[in-house]
DNA sequence: ATTCTTAGCGAAAACGTTTTCGTGTTGACA
DNA sequence: TGTCAACACGAAAACGTTTTCGCTAAGAAT
């Protein structure tokens, strides 16, 4: 077993310093043309590759950027990490996974992990945890210490940072503005209880659409689980909530989700009851996952485009990370609360497939 | 903004040296109290924490594992990565991800980015173009350099390194047994059409459980499906694909189907044809992802523990890597065919659900 | 009074790079 | 013959650690 050979080795077997083979292989001129070529040719057949780390302490920097999210099963996050992934390599970074299990503590253990030098900036999702407890010291003593972050999706305006985030708000208006088109009058919305997150955005664009419509919300109609228990592990418990709501209001003609699990079980538990989807009940559930695709019938979904998502994200730090950083620091150093972070949007996209007219 | 603390700055402040720093902070008893106690409140005031790449290259271990797979927005990887996170993770290390999206190149571009210093060990699993390919250079060459590799799930013999894998061939049997048991009298077997991946195994294990029930296989019950299409988006084809199957094969009263996807589609067509599941026809599925959970009726899989396995492989990679390590550079100089590499077998589950009777 | 311990600390090397600044040799030119 | 430029290369610092070794001074032992 030969291990990695370093400049010393090489310089030590040819007979010359150290410098000189950091110059020749970087093909500076300052080294005669015999010499370069020797040394070359010796890197090349002992397969010599510069070592990482030692860069990184050199340069200050570690092409390595740092992914910190609530969840990896998960087909939304999943297509954000692609994402990054895509363009980081493509811009000559690698990606470092941590996952803090919606945890405040393990979302704060793995940034500190992570902060002491192993990567160059964050790009991360907030935890439900620290959502609940809006505790954001940590982000902000990360960007204190010189580090940028990104934040998508599940974001927070304490924080001063760029900022990658779905349409949330507008893609449930289109959504339910979609159902409202196809004649549904008496639509229900299916939602999260805590509002903390996301959720709340899409109940708001519900009503909104229903406003703008000249339709008066109905709070019967609006049914919030709790998503605080494991409700991928207790399926029986949603389906029944979705049952007595669905028996309770059997004008239902419309169903906005915001996410395709309720969505999915909508039309399980409609179907069911008998009725045939889309002829007596429409379904449009928020995320684009797997489920949607396979589902009988085919869901039709608000897609987020979490690939997108992921590589805006990158593209918005690796471009941060490599402006110049002087301008950076004057960001952080005025505190300036209109510097230019900049706040990208996705737009939503509306799929249609079989469970809508 | 302050950037973060060195020891050279605390030395400078405090009017020590550097080492003193270092061994007061490390609690050495080389330092008087006195020193100590005003060197640790200094270092905690100004939240010191060593720089993780001075440690790397002084250790010349980084504390980091690099997972390199062929896809991330797919429930078993993302499952394996999770128990990988989780017990690196607790094991002081982090995690690197690469993703070869099933081709040859990306694999060995990942590795050569990663193997240079950046990691202390591999833990992957082969992508589909190198199964074709049968190049397997890249990870030996790896290897021959000291970086211990790990793989999973895709495993090659020409390759001696740890593995972990699932007991595809043995899964195969238990859900076609299984199905026998049910009374099962024509069980199709919907398979991919390349040979070289666990497929294969998983046909293997449906044609060894007919025989051990004294069953002749009949080919015409087979069906290969050609996977280098990109199936997920073009359901259709493999949904006629199925239905034409069914159509030519109208005995079939159970299906053992190679993936989710497959059984999931299959349910859907006999649905689709007036068959009643699980009376007419049950179906079993390996692989239990989202898909199994969630359709209807919820699909019977073969379960392989992806979290297990991530978590399996990671022990084993961190015990080669923490393990005195001049006795696994003692295997590779050797060559030692019957060296003691491990290679663990996942034991399969059978989860019943509403697919079976 | 001299030697020996020991406590408390600093200097320096090492990990593997890159880069700046010297330095010695050669040949040209006056 | 003496000066100078150009060429080819080496020494050393720096990135931030840990650790080995050496040093000094004070007190103990002889």
């Amino acid at each position: 077993m030969k291990r990695k050979i370093t400049l010393k080795q090489i310089a030590r077997e040819l007979d010359v310093s150290i410098s000189t083979v950091s110059k020749a292989l970087s093909g500076s001129k300052e080294i005669s043309e015999d010499t370069t070529q020797k040394i070359q040719a010796f890197a090349k057949l002992y397969n010599y590759k510069p070592n990482n780390i030692a860069l990184s302490l050199k340069n200050r920097k570690t092409k390595t950027i740092g992914i910190l999210i609530p969840e990896i099963v998960h087909h939304f996050f999943s297509t954000v990490i692609r994402g990054i992934e895509l363009v980081a390599n493509k811009r000559g970074y690698n990606v470092i996974v941590g996952l803090s299990n919606e945890s405040f503590t393990k979302e704060i253990i793995n940034m500190e992990m992570l902060a002491n030098g192993s990567i160059d900036g964050f790009i991360l999702s907030i935890s439900k945890e620290t959502l609940l407890k809006q505790d954001y010291h940590h982000f902000n003593a990360t960007i204190n210490q010189g580090m940028p972050i990104v934040m998508f999706d599940r974001v927070v305006n304490e924080v001063e940072c760029d900022k990658v985030i779905v349409d949330d708000f507008n893609g449930a208006v289109k959504a339910v503005n979609k159902l409202i088109q196809n004649a549904c009058k008496n639509i229900a919305l299916i939602t999260t209880m805590d509002y903390v997150s996301v959720g709340r955005l899409r109940t708001q664009g519900y009503l909104e659409a229903l406003e703008n419509n000249k339709i008066v919300a109905d709070s019967n109609l609006i049914l919030k689980i709790d998503d605080s228990l494991d409700v991928e592990n207790h399926l029986e418990i949603l389906e029944n909530e979705i049952q007595k709501f669905f028996e309770l209001n059997k004008k239902i003609d419309g169903v906005f989700a915001v996410n395709e699990l309720y969505a999915v079980t909508a039309m399980k538990v409609a179907k069911k009851l008998g009725l045939s989807i889309p002829e007596d009940v429409q379904v449009i559930g928020f995320t684009d996952g797997v489920l949607s695709k396979h589902a009988t019938p085919t869901l039709t979904t608000v897609s987020q485009h979490g690939q997108k998502m992921g590589e805006q994200a990158a593209n918005l730090l690796i471009d941060r990370l490599e402006s110049d950083n002087t301008e950076y620091d004057q960001y952080i150093v005025n505190n300036n609360p209109k510097s230019d972070f900049i706040k990208l949007v996705i737009e939503t996209e509306i799929i249609e497939r079989e469970s809508t007219k």
